[in-house]
DNA sequence: TGATAACTGAAAAAGACTTGCATCTTTAAA
DNA sequence: TTTAAAGATGCAAGTCTTTTTCAGTTATCA
């Protein structure tokens, strides 16, 4: 039984998980407080493996198969924003971060910037008012360079490297 | 040897292949010109697996990992739109749809809308001038329920209900 | 023509999840 | 408080998509 100290505990997140789980009649065990503790508490984006080698050296037991049953209980839950990266990696990030935000995802060195583009948001929800859609979650993500990398592989062959969609 | 009535050949798209490939260093083959035409025969968007199987009912002999190496290619050179559906899979689509636009994919019924939003395009096009970010290419994506789905699930309880298309 | 770089397919491997199942826990009823 | 039922968990095994290895084949060019 771990004793849990800093993190989420007795927050307004545990009570929103608590509900989601309630809602679906499941349980809020210590194992799932455990996660939601660690994955709250997990510094930027991370794949369930991070998660995993986190929670092992934070002296926490929880196996593989639990982990990834209980992290899309979090994203349906609304306390976790699921995303998939250039390698079609799914990555996940507390929304204590920020609430709505996409992501430049460098091809070459892997690096993630995230931005947010309010008027996107906008358009994005017009656009599900327009189809009569209920979205859950928005993916937002522009593949490509970062400017570091651009200016290593500057010395391009043809032009077959321009590759920016043209409007 | 096949011999290719319909398709690509001689269009502009086989050019841009090439082009696209003499850059690299790569070649033009038989079995990729096949691939280019059948990805463009193909109607609307497929999964790699999907287009094994219409390559082989239409007597093209390409294995498994020529098709998964060639996808990129095409991809690459611009050709070929790629995305990651709601299931996580890959699916592509050949650029003489629409050039550029985004899908609202159901939870539900899988059913994959398309949608053009010439002001979101803009607007990520500026992200990546204020980031100095040469973008490959843009996922956009808007997971959710259409309108049928939502019907047929209407008496909602607490948001939390059905969920999971079962795989 | 011959050397070199590419290409291809079969089989095996890898990697990321998922599932079956037996064993614990929790919950709520008796 | 005792128990039955519903859930939760971990291990091991399984799936599934995609990639790699490698040996044989083909194209290109000096």
């Amino acid at each position: 039984m771990e004793t849990v100290e800093k993190s989420t505990n007795g927050t307004e997140f545990v009570k929103q998980f608590e509900d989601y789980l309630k809602s679906c009649g499941l349980r809020l065990t210590q194992k799932r407080l455990d996660v939601l503790n660690q994955v709250f508490d997990y510094p930027g984006h991370f794949q369930t493996e991070d998660l995993l080698v986190q929670m092992r050296r934070n002296g926490y037991l929880v196996s593989r198969p639990t982990i990834y049953r209980t992290l899309p209980l979090l994203v349906q839950s609304g306390l976790l924003t699921e995303f998939i990266d250039a390698q079609k990696n799914t990555r996940y990030e507390s929304i204590h971060s920020l609430r709505e935000h996409a992501h430049l995802i460098c091809l070459r060195c892997n690096q993630i910037v995230e931005f947010k583009e309010p008027q996107i948001d906008a358009l994005q929800k017009a656009v599900c008012e327009a189809h009569d859609f209920k979205a859950v979650r928005f993916r937002n993500e522009i593949i490509g360079y970062c400017a570091e990398c651009q200016a290593e592989i500057e010395p391009k062959t043809s032009g077959a490297d321009d590759e920016t969609p043209t409007a």
